[in-house]
DNA sequence: TTCCCCAGTTGAACTTGTTCAACTTTTTTG
DNA sequence: CAAAAAAGTTGAACAAGTTCAACTGGGGAA
């Protein structure tokens, strides 16, 4: 049953019962996006939060000098969104494409605040959540500052080993904050 | 009274009843830090989080080269804390010192674990805040990858003039992540 | 299968930012 | 107030990273 990577996750976070967790589940409908399918372009608004089940996304936004930019990469459990267009019902800043054939559950905002109304554990969930989140981009702020390029790019793959193999280095780079000729040659002088 | 910054500011993010503003403030412990002072440092566990009501702190590391790395500036009507620390009750990474005379309001643990047991609308007033947060160091992090040292610096000054009017070139220089004989440069360059 | 496009590589010139050291200015402290 | 310490400035040499352009090679589409 795909809802079960779902479950999994949550209860990685907090401790819910069985009930609370179909409940929750009923709330998320399955879809699949083909490759380069994109679940939200810049300029529209987020209508859907996502959870991955498999394939990986990319989460990207252009720049005003027009180059791309990737916040993160989303692979199998993780989650997929833009928190402050689904939540504001803003403009989006964020693309967020599939870059392979993937299959997602997803949930709308009316849906979204109705679980958070019914099942008020959902509170505590995401905000359990939303806060190690929070420390994880503070850290790779930290590393951003700390650490040289090759630095970042072999946490980056030491990390995510799964993820970073499915990538082009086009792609990496962008992540990193580097050129990708850079990265050819942060490569290069590595052999 | 000096609980209505805190309310003022909890308000900002959630529609509270005056009896949960004051159950929450009931929570929390003013106390004063003189300049220097910290009120975390780096290795220790973090027992407190706070919320500045006059004064201005920095939140930093140092990293393996011991180098000094600024996270973020606290100034009146913001949060303080080192999240993973405080929730995990592990070692911190953080230094959190007092950048001049200042007054905060505190909650440990114990009392955090209470309150969102007591009031379950905090979870919700939390949820809110960290998905805030998130959102703003996705952002911090965007405009690190796609504007140059001179760019970001201006936009911290613009941002927050309150703050940078108070720091000194070096800190800002460490928020930035450059070198403080490059922001001399930068600011020579302007005139 | 062929063609073409796109990812990746490489080199050269350039820009951005660092490091170190010397110096000036401001702040702290005895 | 004087001395010392810390903050800021400047220059020169260096390192890190970008840009542009030319080339290479592999995979997908007709």
């Amino acid at each position: 049953m795909s809802y079960d990577i779902l479950k999994q996750n949550l209860k990685k976070h907090l401790d819910l019962s069985n009930a609370d967790l179909d409940l929750i589940c009923s709330y998320f409908k399955p879809a699949g996006l083909k490759k380069k399918e994109f679940l939200l372009t810049q300029g529209s608004i987020c209508k859907m939060e996502g959870f991955v089940l498999d394939g990986c996304f990319r989460v990207f936004t252009f720049d005003k000098k027009g180059n791309e930019n990737t916040l993160y990469f989303a692979a199998k459990d993780w989650w997929l969104m833009d928190i402050d267009s689904f939540m504001n019902q803003t403009p989006s800043d964020l693309n967020i494409q599939a870059l392979e054939d993937s299959k997602v559950l997803l949930i709308d905002r009316q849906d979204k605040m109705a679980l958070y109304e019914s099942l008020p554990i959902v509170e505590k969930l995401f905000r359990i959540i939303f806060q190690k989140g929070l420390v994880s981009w503070q850290r790779r702020l930290v590393r951003n500052h700390s650490f040289t390029s090759k630095e970042r790019y072999f946490h980056f793959i030491q990390t995510y080993p799964d993820i970073s193999s499915k990538l082009m280095d086009k792609q990496i780079a962008s992540y990193l904050g580097i050129s990708h000729e850079f990265l050819s040659k942060i490569k290069k002088n590595i052999k």
